[in-house]
DNA sequence: GAGTGGTCTAGACCACGAG
DNA sequence: TCGTGGTCTAGACCACTCA
């Protein structure tokens, strides 16, 4: 099954691009050419160039600044979400010290969010938003809500540390019985493209967590949005002979 | 945060032809008018239908064939995948029953694949090419690797009941210590693009998934390709309060 | 205002699928 | 062969950034 006999101007342009960012003839960080430049070297009119890099886009290798350019993207930290973690208080932890911004508002439960917490429609609820940054890149993307009247006291300390995002105290609760998390594969959406400041053609993990108490009730909801050229998700499930129960 | 003032050309055909597609008015499965009708239609350009058109393939709504027409996808069953379960002889389980075909094939370790399953290079491995299809559909897309003196004697056994894939015997061997999950967001390659008949700006959740006894060696290393727009991936985690170890 | 990317046009030519 | 989608062109005009 030959797949593509004759190369498409565009994919040998992304080729070569690709090539030279690989082996280090254009560096993290530098401009490239003018897209009227570039698509004068390779012979090409400008919507083929454009199309060429659409294609390195969506790899997350450049990054296009409307009125400024096209830039190499320099390589960013790799993203590991630890998930099935039984530890209460820390339950993600990203593997790279960042910098996250917190932004926490009041707002009344809707549509999606009433099924996800079990919740009533316009039930208090606290959102919690954080901005993973590295350096001035943005770097991943979580929603958090939560019952109002769980919500911490002081949204200030609710990141002890920036190793750690999505921390709950369950001191003075009763212990959490089930975390549920779901992951899927999309492109963004416009806005999380912009948040993220990622092309809308790079692929993004979306992970849903909700956790419950022992009374049945959600304690949290977390929408965490990771960019995937640089995440990794990892469960991993340890088993001992004593626990070979049939369900798990 | 205006995002789109002005909502170009692409999006608003995008956006009315998504809307005769989720009000039934383009059934599934029907063809929709030729390109070049459509362009007529909306009064713009071919390559401007064309991206409109490219957006709704991104989004899984729309199935374009090389020579037969742009058709309206029929929704595809959901594939919610199972992951973490410690149950040792299905370890995956989709919820929806798919014909499965398997191809059985003996190679021998490459580069990728010495370091996954920790064997040195050339030592004999057998492949299981698993491809589920939904009636004539493809589904979803699963590469099994195992060292062959460990795969099953018959392939043909190996997948008894249809709702399963990737299924392990582990009755005559020891115990599986640790199931390890990878998962990650990106776009399909070429290949598998075509073998999924999705597009290619269609985002696929790809699960690497690492199963290794109790002796620390590998048993079985399986990449699961599996098309976002139908696939959730789903982690149940519960806690007793006896199993408040520090480190899970 | 100069330079950059963003969008779109009108049409050419090629490749694939079915009769 | 005909109709379909696949690719590409040359250029127009708009929007954004920065000096």
């Amino acid at each position: 099954m030959v797949i593509r006999p004759v190369p498409s101007r565009r994919h040998a342009i992304a080729d070569d691009l690709r090539h030279q960012i690989s082996t280090g003839h254009l560096k993290a960080g530098v401009r490239l050419p003018s897209e009227a430049q570039l698509a004068t070297r390779y012979t090409v009119s400008t919507p083929t160039l454009r199309s060429a890099l659409a294609l390195l886009q969506g790899e997350g290798l450049v990054e296009k600044i409307h009125g400024k350019g096209n830039f190499v993207r320099r390589p960013l930290r790799r993203i590991t979400y630890l998930g099935g973690v039984a530890e209460p208080t820390t339950w993600t932890t990203f593997s790279a010290p960042l910098r996250v911004t917190t932004r926490t508002t009041n707002i009344e439960a809707t549509s999606p969010l009433t099924t996800l917490l079990n919740v009533p429609l316009c039930s208090p609820l606290t959102e919690v938003l954080h901005i993973a940054h590295e350096g001035t890149t943005p770097h991943s993307l979580a929603r958090i809500y939560a019952p109002r009247d769980l919500a911490p006291a002081d949204p200030s300390a609710a990141t002890p540390s920036p190793e750690q995002i999505a921390v709950r105290s369950a001191d003075h609760r009763p212990p959490l019985v089930e975390v549920q998390e779901r992951l899927s594969a999309r492109l963004p959406t416009q806005e999380e493209a912009t948040v993220l400041r990622i092309s809308t053609s790079l692929a993004v993990l979306s992970l849903t967590r909700v956790a419950t108490e022992a009374t049945g009730r959600v304690v949290e909801a977390a929408l965490l949005v990771l960019p995937g050229d640089r995440t990794e998700a990892l469960f991993i499930t340890r088993l001992n002979a004593e626990e070979r129960t049939p369900n798990a």
